[in-house]
DNA sequence: AATCAAAAATGACCACGGTCAATTACAAAA
DNA sequence: TTTTGTAATTGACCGTGGTCATTTTTGATT
């Protein structure tokens, strides 16, 4: 009886996904194909499947780890003081989404989750956003910056609806010269949060 | 020299639409196969992608119409007289998105744009849409029941947002017996039409 | 009626994600 | 060393959306 998965096996794992990111690296994330990734990695597609659900899987944990890098930048970056820093915060995850609606689609695919699979690190980085974003949107509220008549985990989760509406805008427009989510989150962010004099 | 479509193509295209709409009634939208499509419209399958850019282009025409239908009822309901009664006036539309993820994923998609090709019947609901909220929270500042310090259409589009939140949160969860969208959405909007005392 | 160019329809074909019964590699037991 | 049960891998195969060179239909022109 074994339970823990071999080493063999990790192995493959980390080559599939090594190779993915390579592949990602050189057509981006829309380029991706399974077929490729097998080829690449030496192994048959049937192996593949059975490291990662489906391609959205494999997708999930490269998007994944991405955003969990990009919340490291967030939280390294600190708190901000009022709402007009808030969104330059969040500036970042608007660029990165923003350059691949396939990273948008899985993103908000997976993100409303509560349930961790092991695997979910998407999941994981959508509970972490959250909660940082309240306790940021917490000190604020305390500072007397932003509205304090709703619970920090509201506003937050409101945010993330901005985010995403800005977004969903963002890739139905031919994106030429358009003003850039980052841009178009501003007043949302600011009449969401503004305090309630 | 003709330009108007020939009368036996616009007959081929209601087929095709009478049809699939009869399948969607019979299996739901998760369950509309382009073969089974053309199978019983009697007609090859080259022929549908003549007449729609690809299922999801047959599948706008027969979403928008529906969305145009609860838009009709919306607008027949009349122009709500707070907030809370706002809920329940976009609680029809919830109530059809929430059936299926496909329904779903499909507004999102094509809702963002604001250039409308002919088919885009999606396209031209959600401009309907979000005209009819601009329309309703004017009314609704004028009585002085909700926030005016922001322009209407901000707050409707910012509507748009929390409805995709909360509709994106209902289809990650497995909904046995969660709150249902329409209940979900509630806090969102109180919070953010509240009138700034 | 015969001719012909444009419109419409056709269906063999392809791409790509995903499945699963069969096979191979491995480690512990005999 | 051989046996054996299980973990891991394989690759032929499938379903389904979508393409496009070819054929058929149509209606105006002679």
């Amino acid at each position: 009886m074994t339970r823990a998965p071999q080493k063999r096996r990790l192995e493959t794992r980390a080559r599939l996904l090594e190779v993915a990111a390579a592949i990602v690296q050189e057509q981006g994330y829309s380029g991706l194909r399974v077929e490729d990734v097998v080829a690449r990695a030496g192994v048959a597609k049937g192996t593949l499947f059975s490291h990662f659900r489906d391609k959205d899987g494999l997708l999930a944990v490269l998007i994944g780890d991405e955003v969990m890098r990009l919340l490291d930048g967030m939280e390294a970056a600190g708190a901000p003081q009022d709402a007009a820093e808030l969104t330059v915060r969040l500036a970042p995850h608007l660029d990165y989404v923003s350059q691949d609606r396939v990273i948008f689609d899985l993103l908000l695919r997976y993100s409303g989750t509560t349930a961790a699979e092991p695997d979910e690190v998407v999941t994981a980085g959508f509970i972490r956003q959250v909660a940082l974003l309240s306790r940021w949107l917490q000190l604020l509220q305390a500072a007397g910056r932003i509205r304090r008549d709703q619970p920090p985990e509201l506003l937050a989760e409101g945010i993330q609806a901005f985010l995403n509406h800005v977004l969903g805008v963002w890739f139905c427009l031919e994106h030429d010269d358009e003003t850039p989510p980052a841009k178009a989150l501003e007043p949302y962010l600011l009449a969401w949060l503004q305090p309630a004099p």
